[in-house]
DNA sequence: TGAAAAAGATGACTTTTATCATATTTTTGA
DNA sequence: TCAAAAATATGATAAAAGTCATCTTTTTCA
């Protein structure tokens, strides 16, 4: 797949640089890192990356949304995460030396950065401060996804999807306002998207959001809350 | 919880020593971590932690079983993965300085070792291959909780107990013998006590596997592999 | 910009799984 | 060891969510 290349921006002036992991890089690392980095933007529905192939290094998003997505039973497919601004991806595969087990895939226009394997590798030996970061990242992933697991597991879809509004609202742009194929939303808490939409249809008429074409706004986050608590 | 020490074996004695962790320790960690560590038996149903509370140190399994369980909706439980002999457990919330995110319980009668906070951060400071090892944990522990997420989420429930058998047999002691009981089979694959009941009788009649009492012993991976892999 | 494709919406129906009730077996511990 | 408690088993029923079909609206891109 050749992508087109944006032109640069410097990670000192990106705007998402101290949401990043390369926030911990020193004057010197950052440098390398500009000079060995790729910028590239990618459309809606394409694919940074895909389940199965070798990892080429860590994609930093500097602006836009990317969801994480792991094939599932009878073709469907689970979103595992949605990393948006400042937030890095693909790391995992690179520290096991292993390939992708997960596809990412962007749900609007982004722009992101891939920072080369070798370049990573290069930090995370060198950067203690860095390599930390990363631990942690794995650390708090684990906690997400054995959140999540547990609420597919026993929090009725209706609980799910207010959660999910909940969280896309917080991490979304600053009107908050969600951007999302209700297929996507579907995956995300895993459900079909029969049932997202029947469910968004009730929170609409309970005045908890208001639905324009595709965007959901959230106009009631405390009765989204109470819905998704109802069933803690 | 104040819990009676067994006789302590000395690691490099113990039977579990080359699955554990503390394998990458040298010499003299070795010799501190037989020092500074209690040794405990857990009887069935006990708690080696609770979730909220502080981390007190390292748990090393040296023999036994003991789920790692998370509370979900409507007061139900989530086992988040099963844990057995030369498996460590407990280290995550060390590395973050948090609380406990969920609860450790034997399942059976089980001898473990605790290895207090401040030798673990000791040796993962100085013993850079013991640091890796806990990232490549930590790595292999998100792709699990994954994998188990979008597998809860669209896998029908016979294709999930047929696979929690096979990755329980393949874990159990020497014959492959389950020995859980329905309720804890039922929150580790995520349903409920009745429908694993109907489940594993419909094994039985398909002569997968065979019931004696609460044990359940594999007879035909390869029919539940195929059963797991119809929903694939 | 306008035709084709994709996504959204909704109803009817089915399937899966949960819930409840109850009986039996197994385990536990005084 | 034996009575009480816990776990297993099974049927009947209910509820939640999935599937399928169809129509409308929105988006895409030639």
């Amino acid at each position: 797949m050749k992508k087109s290349t944006h032109t640069a921006i410097l990670c000192e002036k990106c705007k998402s640089v101290n949401k990043s992991l390369i926030r911990f890089c020193s004057v010197s690392e950052l440098e390398s890192v500009n000079y060995s980095k790729t910028c590239i933007t990618y459309k809606r529905g394409e694919a940074l990356f895909q389940e199965g192939a070798m990892p080429l290094g860590m994609f930093c998003i500097s602006s836009g949304s990317i969801k994480i997505v792991k094939e599932a039973s009878g073709g469907k497919e689970q979103i595992i995460r949605i990393a948006g601004t400042g937030d890095s991806i693909g790391y995992r595969s690179l520290i096991m030396h292993q390939r992708y087990s997960t596809s990412a895939i962007a749900t609007e226009d982004s722009k992101v950065c891939l920072i080369p394997r070798e370049e990573f590798t290069k930090i995370s030996a060198n950067n203690n401060q860095f390599y930390e970061a990363i631990m942690l990242l794995l650390c708090e992933e684990i906690e997400n996804s054995q959140n999540k697991m547990a609420e597919i597991a026993y929090k009725p879809v209706r609980g799910r999807v207010a959660e999910a509004l909940i969280l896309l609202a917080q991490m979304a742009n600053p009107q908050g306002i969600i951007n999302l194929t209700r297929e996507d939303l579907a995956s995300f808490v895993g459900t079909v998207k029969e049932t997202v939409i029947r469910t968004l249809s009730e929170f609409k008429g309970e005045h908890l959001i208001e639905i324009d074409k595709r965007c959901i706004k959230v106009l009631n986050i405390n009765g989204l809350e109470s819905v998704s608590g109802l069933y803690d």
